[in-house]
DNA sequence: TGAAGCAATACAAACGTTTGCATTCTGCAA
DNA sequence: TTGCAGAATGCAAACGTTTGTATTGCTTCA
């Protein structure tokens, strides 16, 4: 047995309702402000209420009404900054809605997303909101589950919000070639369905500007930081090294930054580095970092407004979002580098 | 009406029972894998009840056993990368015990905070986590819950986890006066019950050192990256400028980093500047700063393990986390300056 | 052949709330 | 006084699952 245990003898509707002399069903009306109660038991109800300390009890409830009144959020990782403002669209969406949001992180493990969407299930949430699935569509496609799913940036998913995910990343690659990079490096985070298309921006990009695809400059970034210098590491050992490189996001652009200065190669003196998020600090960080910036927040604002319409047997029309925006500061520039700063 | 509507019409046990020709009450068992149903019938059951997609439904399940297998957690503020390490302790711990948890993000709003409480109460999750609660002890006391609730750095709770919150801080400031700084200013973020503790520390080692307070020298940072470099333009307006500045958090310090350098003052050599925390990147920005790094991985463990054992009727012994890391890098220095580098 | 013993399964009540329908109560008109 | 409308409240079933106890059916032994 694996479950805590605690007596949680608490005060019902029931207890209430001997107090007030009156019928369960009369102290549940009076609780709803329903108008077939007199206006005087209704105060009455409520004030023993509050005496009583009275919470009610969301099983019983979500048993006989067939819904919870809750939305379910699938946050692949919370430790990426990436994903906070996205769940704070979220929120202020869903406080206006009236909707009570809980949120499991799945640690961008597939397996957790597995156990997070069958909590949520089981939970019978009024609906979820799924942002950048590690899981199959086919999956999302067969689940046993009559109640309306939102995936954030999955372009195959049934219902979903999604801003460019190919144009952003396109637009950084621009950048780097209009600057005149031709040797461009690129790292890759996890891959899985429908993780492509920056990939997919940065081959595009090259093809468009007739370059080849070098499979050297593919790196791989895991999200810690050490993984980062690796990746210095791996181009630093490379026999013709890349000019520039569009980092998978800005928590591995600036840390491979700083791996990069740590062993002597000036930014963006000698190597360009370019971001993807704009997090809050890629701002901050010297030199700060080119980046893209995605409507995060608005994604998740759209989102909830989305599941709120699909409940509420809207026609789902995909909402449209903000383009990304590409943010160039002073971490990349031309391939032949400022001269180095006296030192 | 502001729920969203769906029909789940969905396979229950009972559906399964008639399937298969028995009771429910021997579904029930056969999913639990007790040894009362005969092998063959439990297999027939486990094979129909996955051919029909059966999923649990929770709201039942947790009225008749009055627990929910859950754990609530009441997480301040998702964006700030601080809990996430905190959140990561806790899933991992969780997920040994077979809890699973769920998280409501307050904002840092007090009544949000209040409104994640109750959502948890109503749900009558089996535990509560509860990291630097913002509202007060009494408001916990006075809870109509009886289910074992566990505060994360609140020493004035009946139950919490705590690291010392005094130590770290007065740990950066002996940094500070030993590098023989005598002008330090301090960034204060959000008030409240159990928030003190950075500032008592403040004041302490000032007084230990036989310095004075100057409300002049306390500013304010609101989690913004406008609020820092308000900070930084107040500090910059003063008559008898802070050499050293003790900042909030890291995310506060490397954005008053960024601001200072952007009006042309260099850190460490104009001003040192200290945070606290220890995010990923504040290794990573330049110069590297110096913080303080809070066991927040281990006390997330510790939160749950505790929680465990409370809900196991085990003697509540407040369990001891690692002490808080005082890491020195490069942004403070002493109060006369490293020569600036030659620009 | 019948009783005992045991394995397998069925029965029924309970968890706390909601809601359609039934009942009681009140005041007022005929 | 009776009848009646409408307001206020009570009754009971239902939601899906769990669990203690009762029942069935089979084997085995005297």
């Amino acid at each position: 047995m694996n479950k805590l245990r605690w007596q949680s003898q608490r005060t019902t509707i029931k207890d209430i309702a001997k107090a007030a002399n009156v019928d369960p069903s009369t102290v549940t009306r009076a609780l709803q402000d329903s108008p077939r109660v007199k206006a005087a038991t209704r105060e009455k109800i409520a004030g023993l209420a509050a005496e009583m300390g009275y919470v009610p009890n969301m099983a019983a409830r979500t048993l006989v009404n067939r819904r919870s009144g809750l939305v379910g959020v699938v946050i692949p990782d919370m430790t990426n900054p990436f994903f906070a403002d996205l769940g704070k669209g979220i929120e202020d969406e869903a406080a206006k809605h009236d909707l009570r949001i809980l949120i499991n992180d799945t640690r961008g493990v597939e397996s957790a997303e597995r156990e997070a969407v069958n909590l949520f299930l089981e939970l019978k949430v009024d609906g979820l909101i799924v942002p950048m699935a590690r899981c199959t569509q086919q999956y999302y496609d067969e689940l046993p589950a009559a109640m309306p799913i939102v995936h954030v940036n999955r372009d195959d998913a049934n219902h979903h919000v999604s801003c460019d995910r190919v144009e952003g990343s396109f637009m950084v690659m621009q950048h780097l070639l209009e600057l005149g990079h031709r040797r461009i490096g690129f790292v890759r985070g996890p891959t899985g369905p429908g993780r492509e298309p920056k990939m997919f921006a940065y081959r595009q990009a090259l093809e468009h500007a007739g370059l080849d695809y070098d499979p050297d400059l593919i790196f791989t970034f895991d999200g810690t930081l050490a993984s980062s210098e690796r990746v210095a590491d791996q181009l630093l050992a490379l026999d013709e090294r890349p000019s520039a490189v569009f980092g998978w996001n800005d928590v591995n652009a600036i840390g491979l930054m700083h791996a990069l200065r740590d062993r002597g190669v000036r930014v963006p003196g000698d190597i360009s580095i370019a971001g993807h998020d704009d997090i809050q600090l890629a701002g901050c960080v010297d030199p700060p970092l080119t980046t893209v910036a995605w409507p995060m927040y608005e994604l998740g604002q759209q989102s909830v407004r989305y599941l709120y319409g699909l409940g509420h047997g809207k026609t789902p029309k995909i909402p449209q979002v903000s383009a990304p925006r590409l943010i160039i500061r002073q971490s990349t520039g031309g391939p032949a580098g400022r001269p180095p700063p006296a030192d």
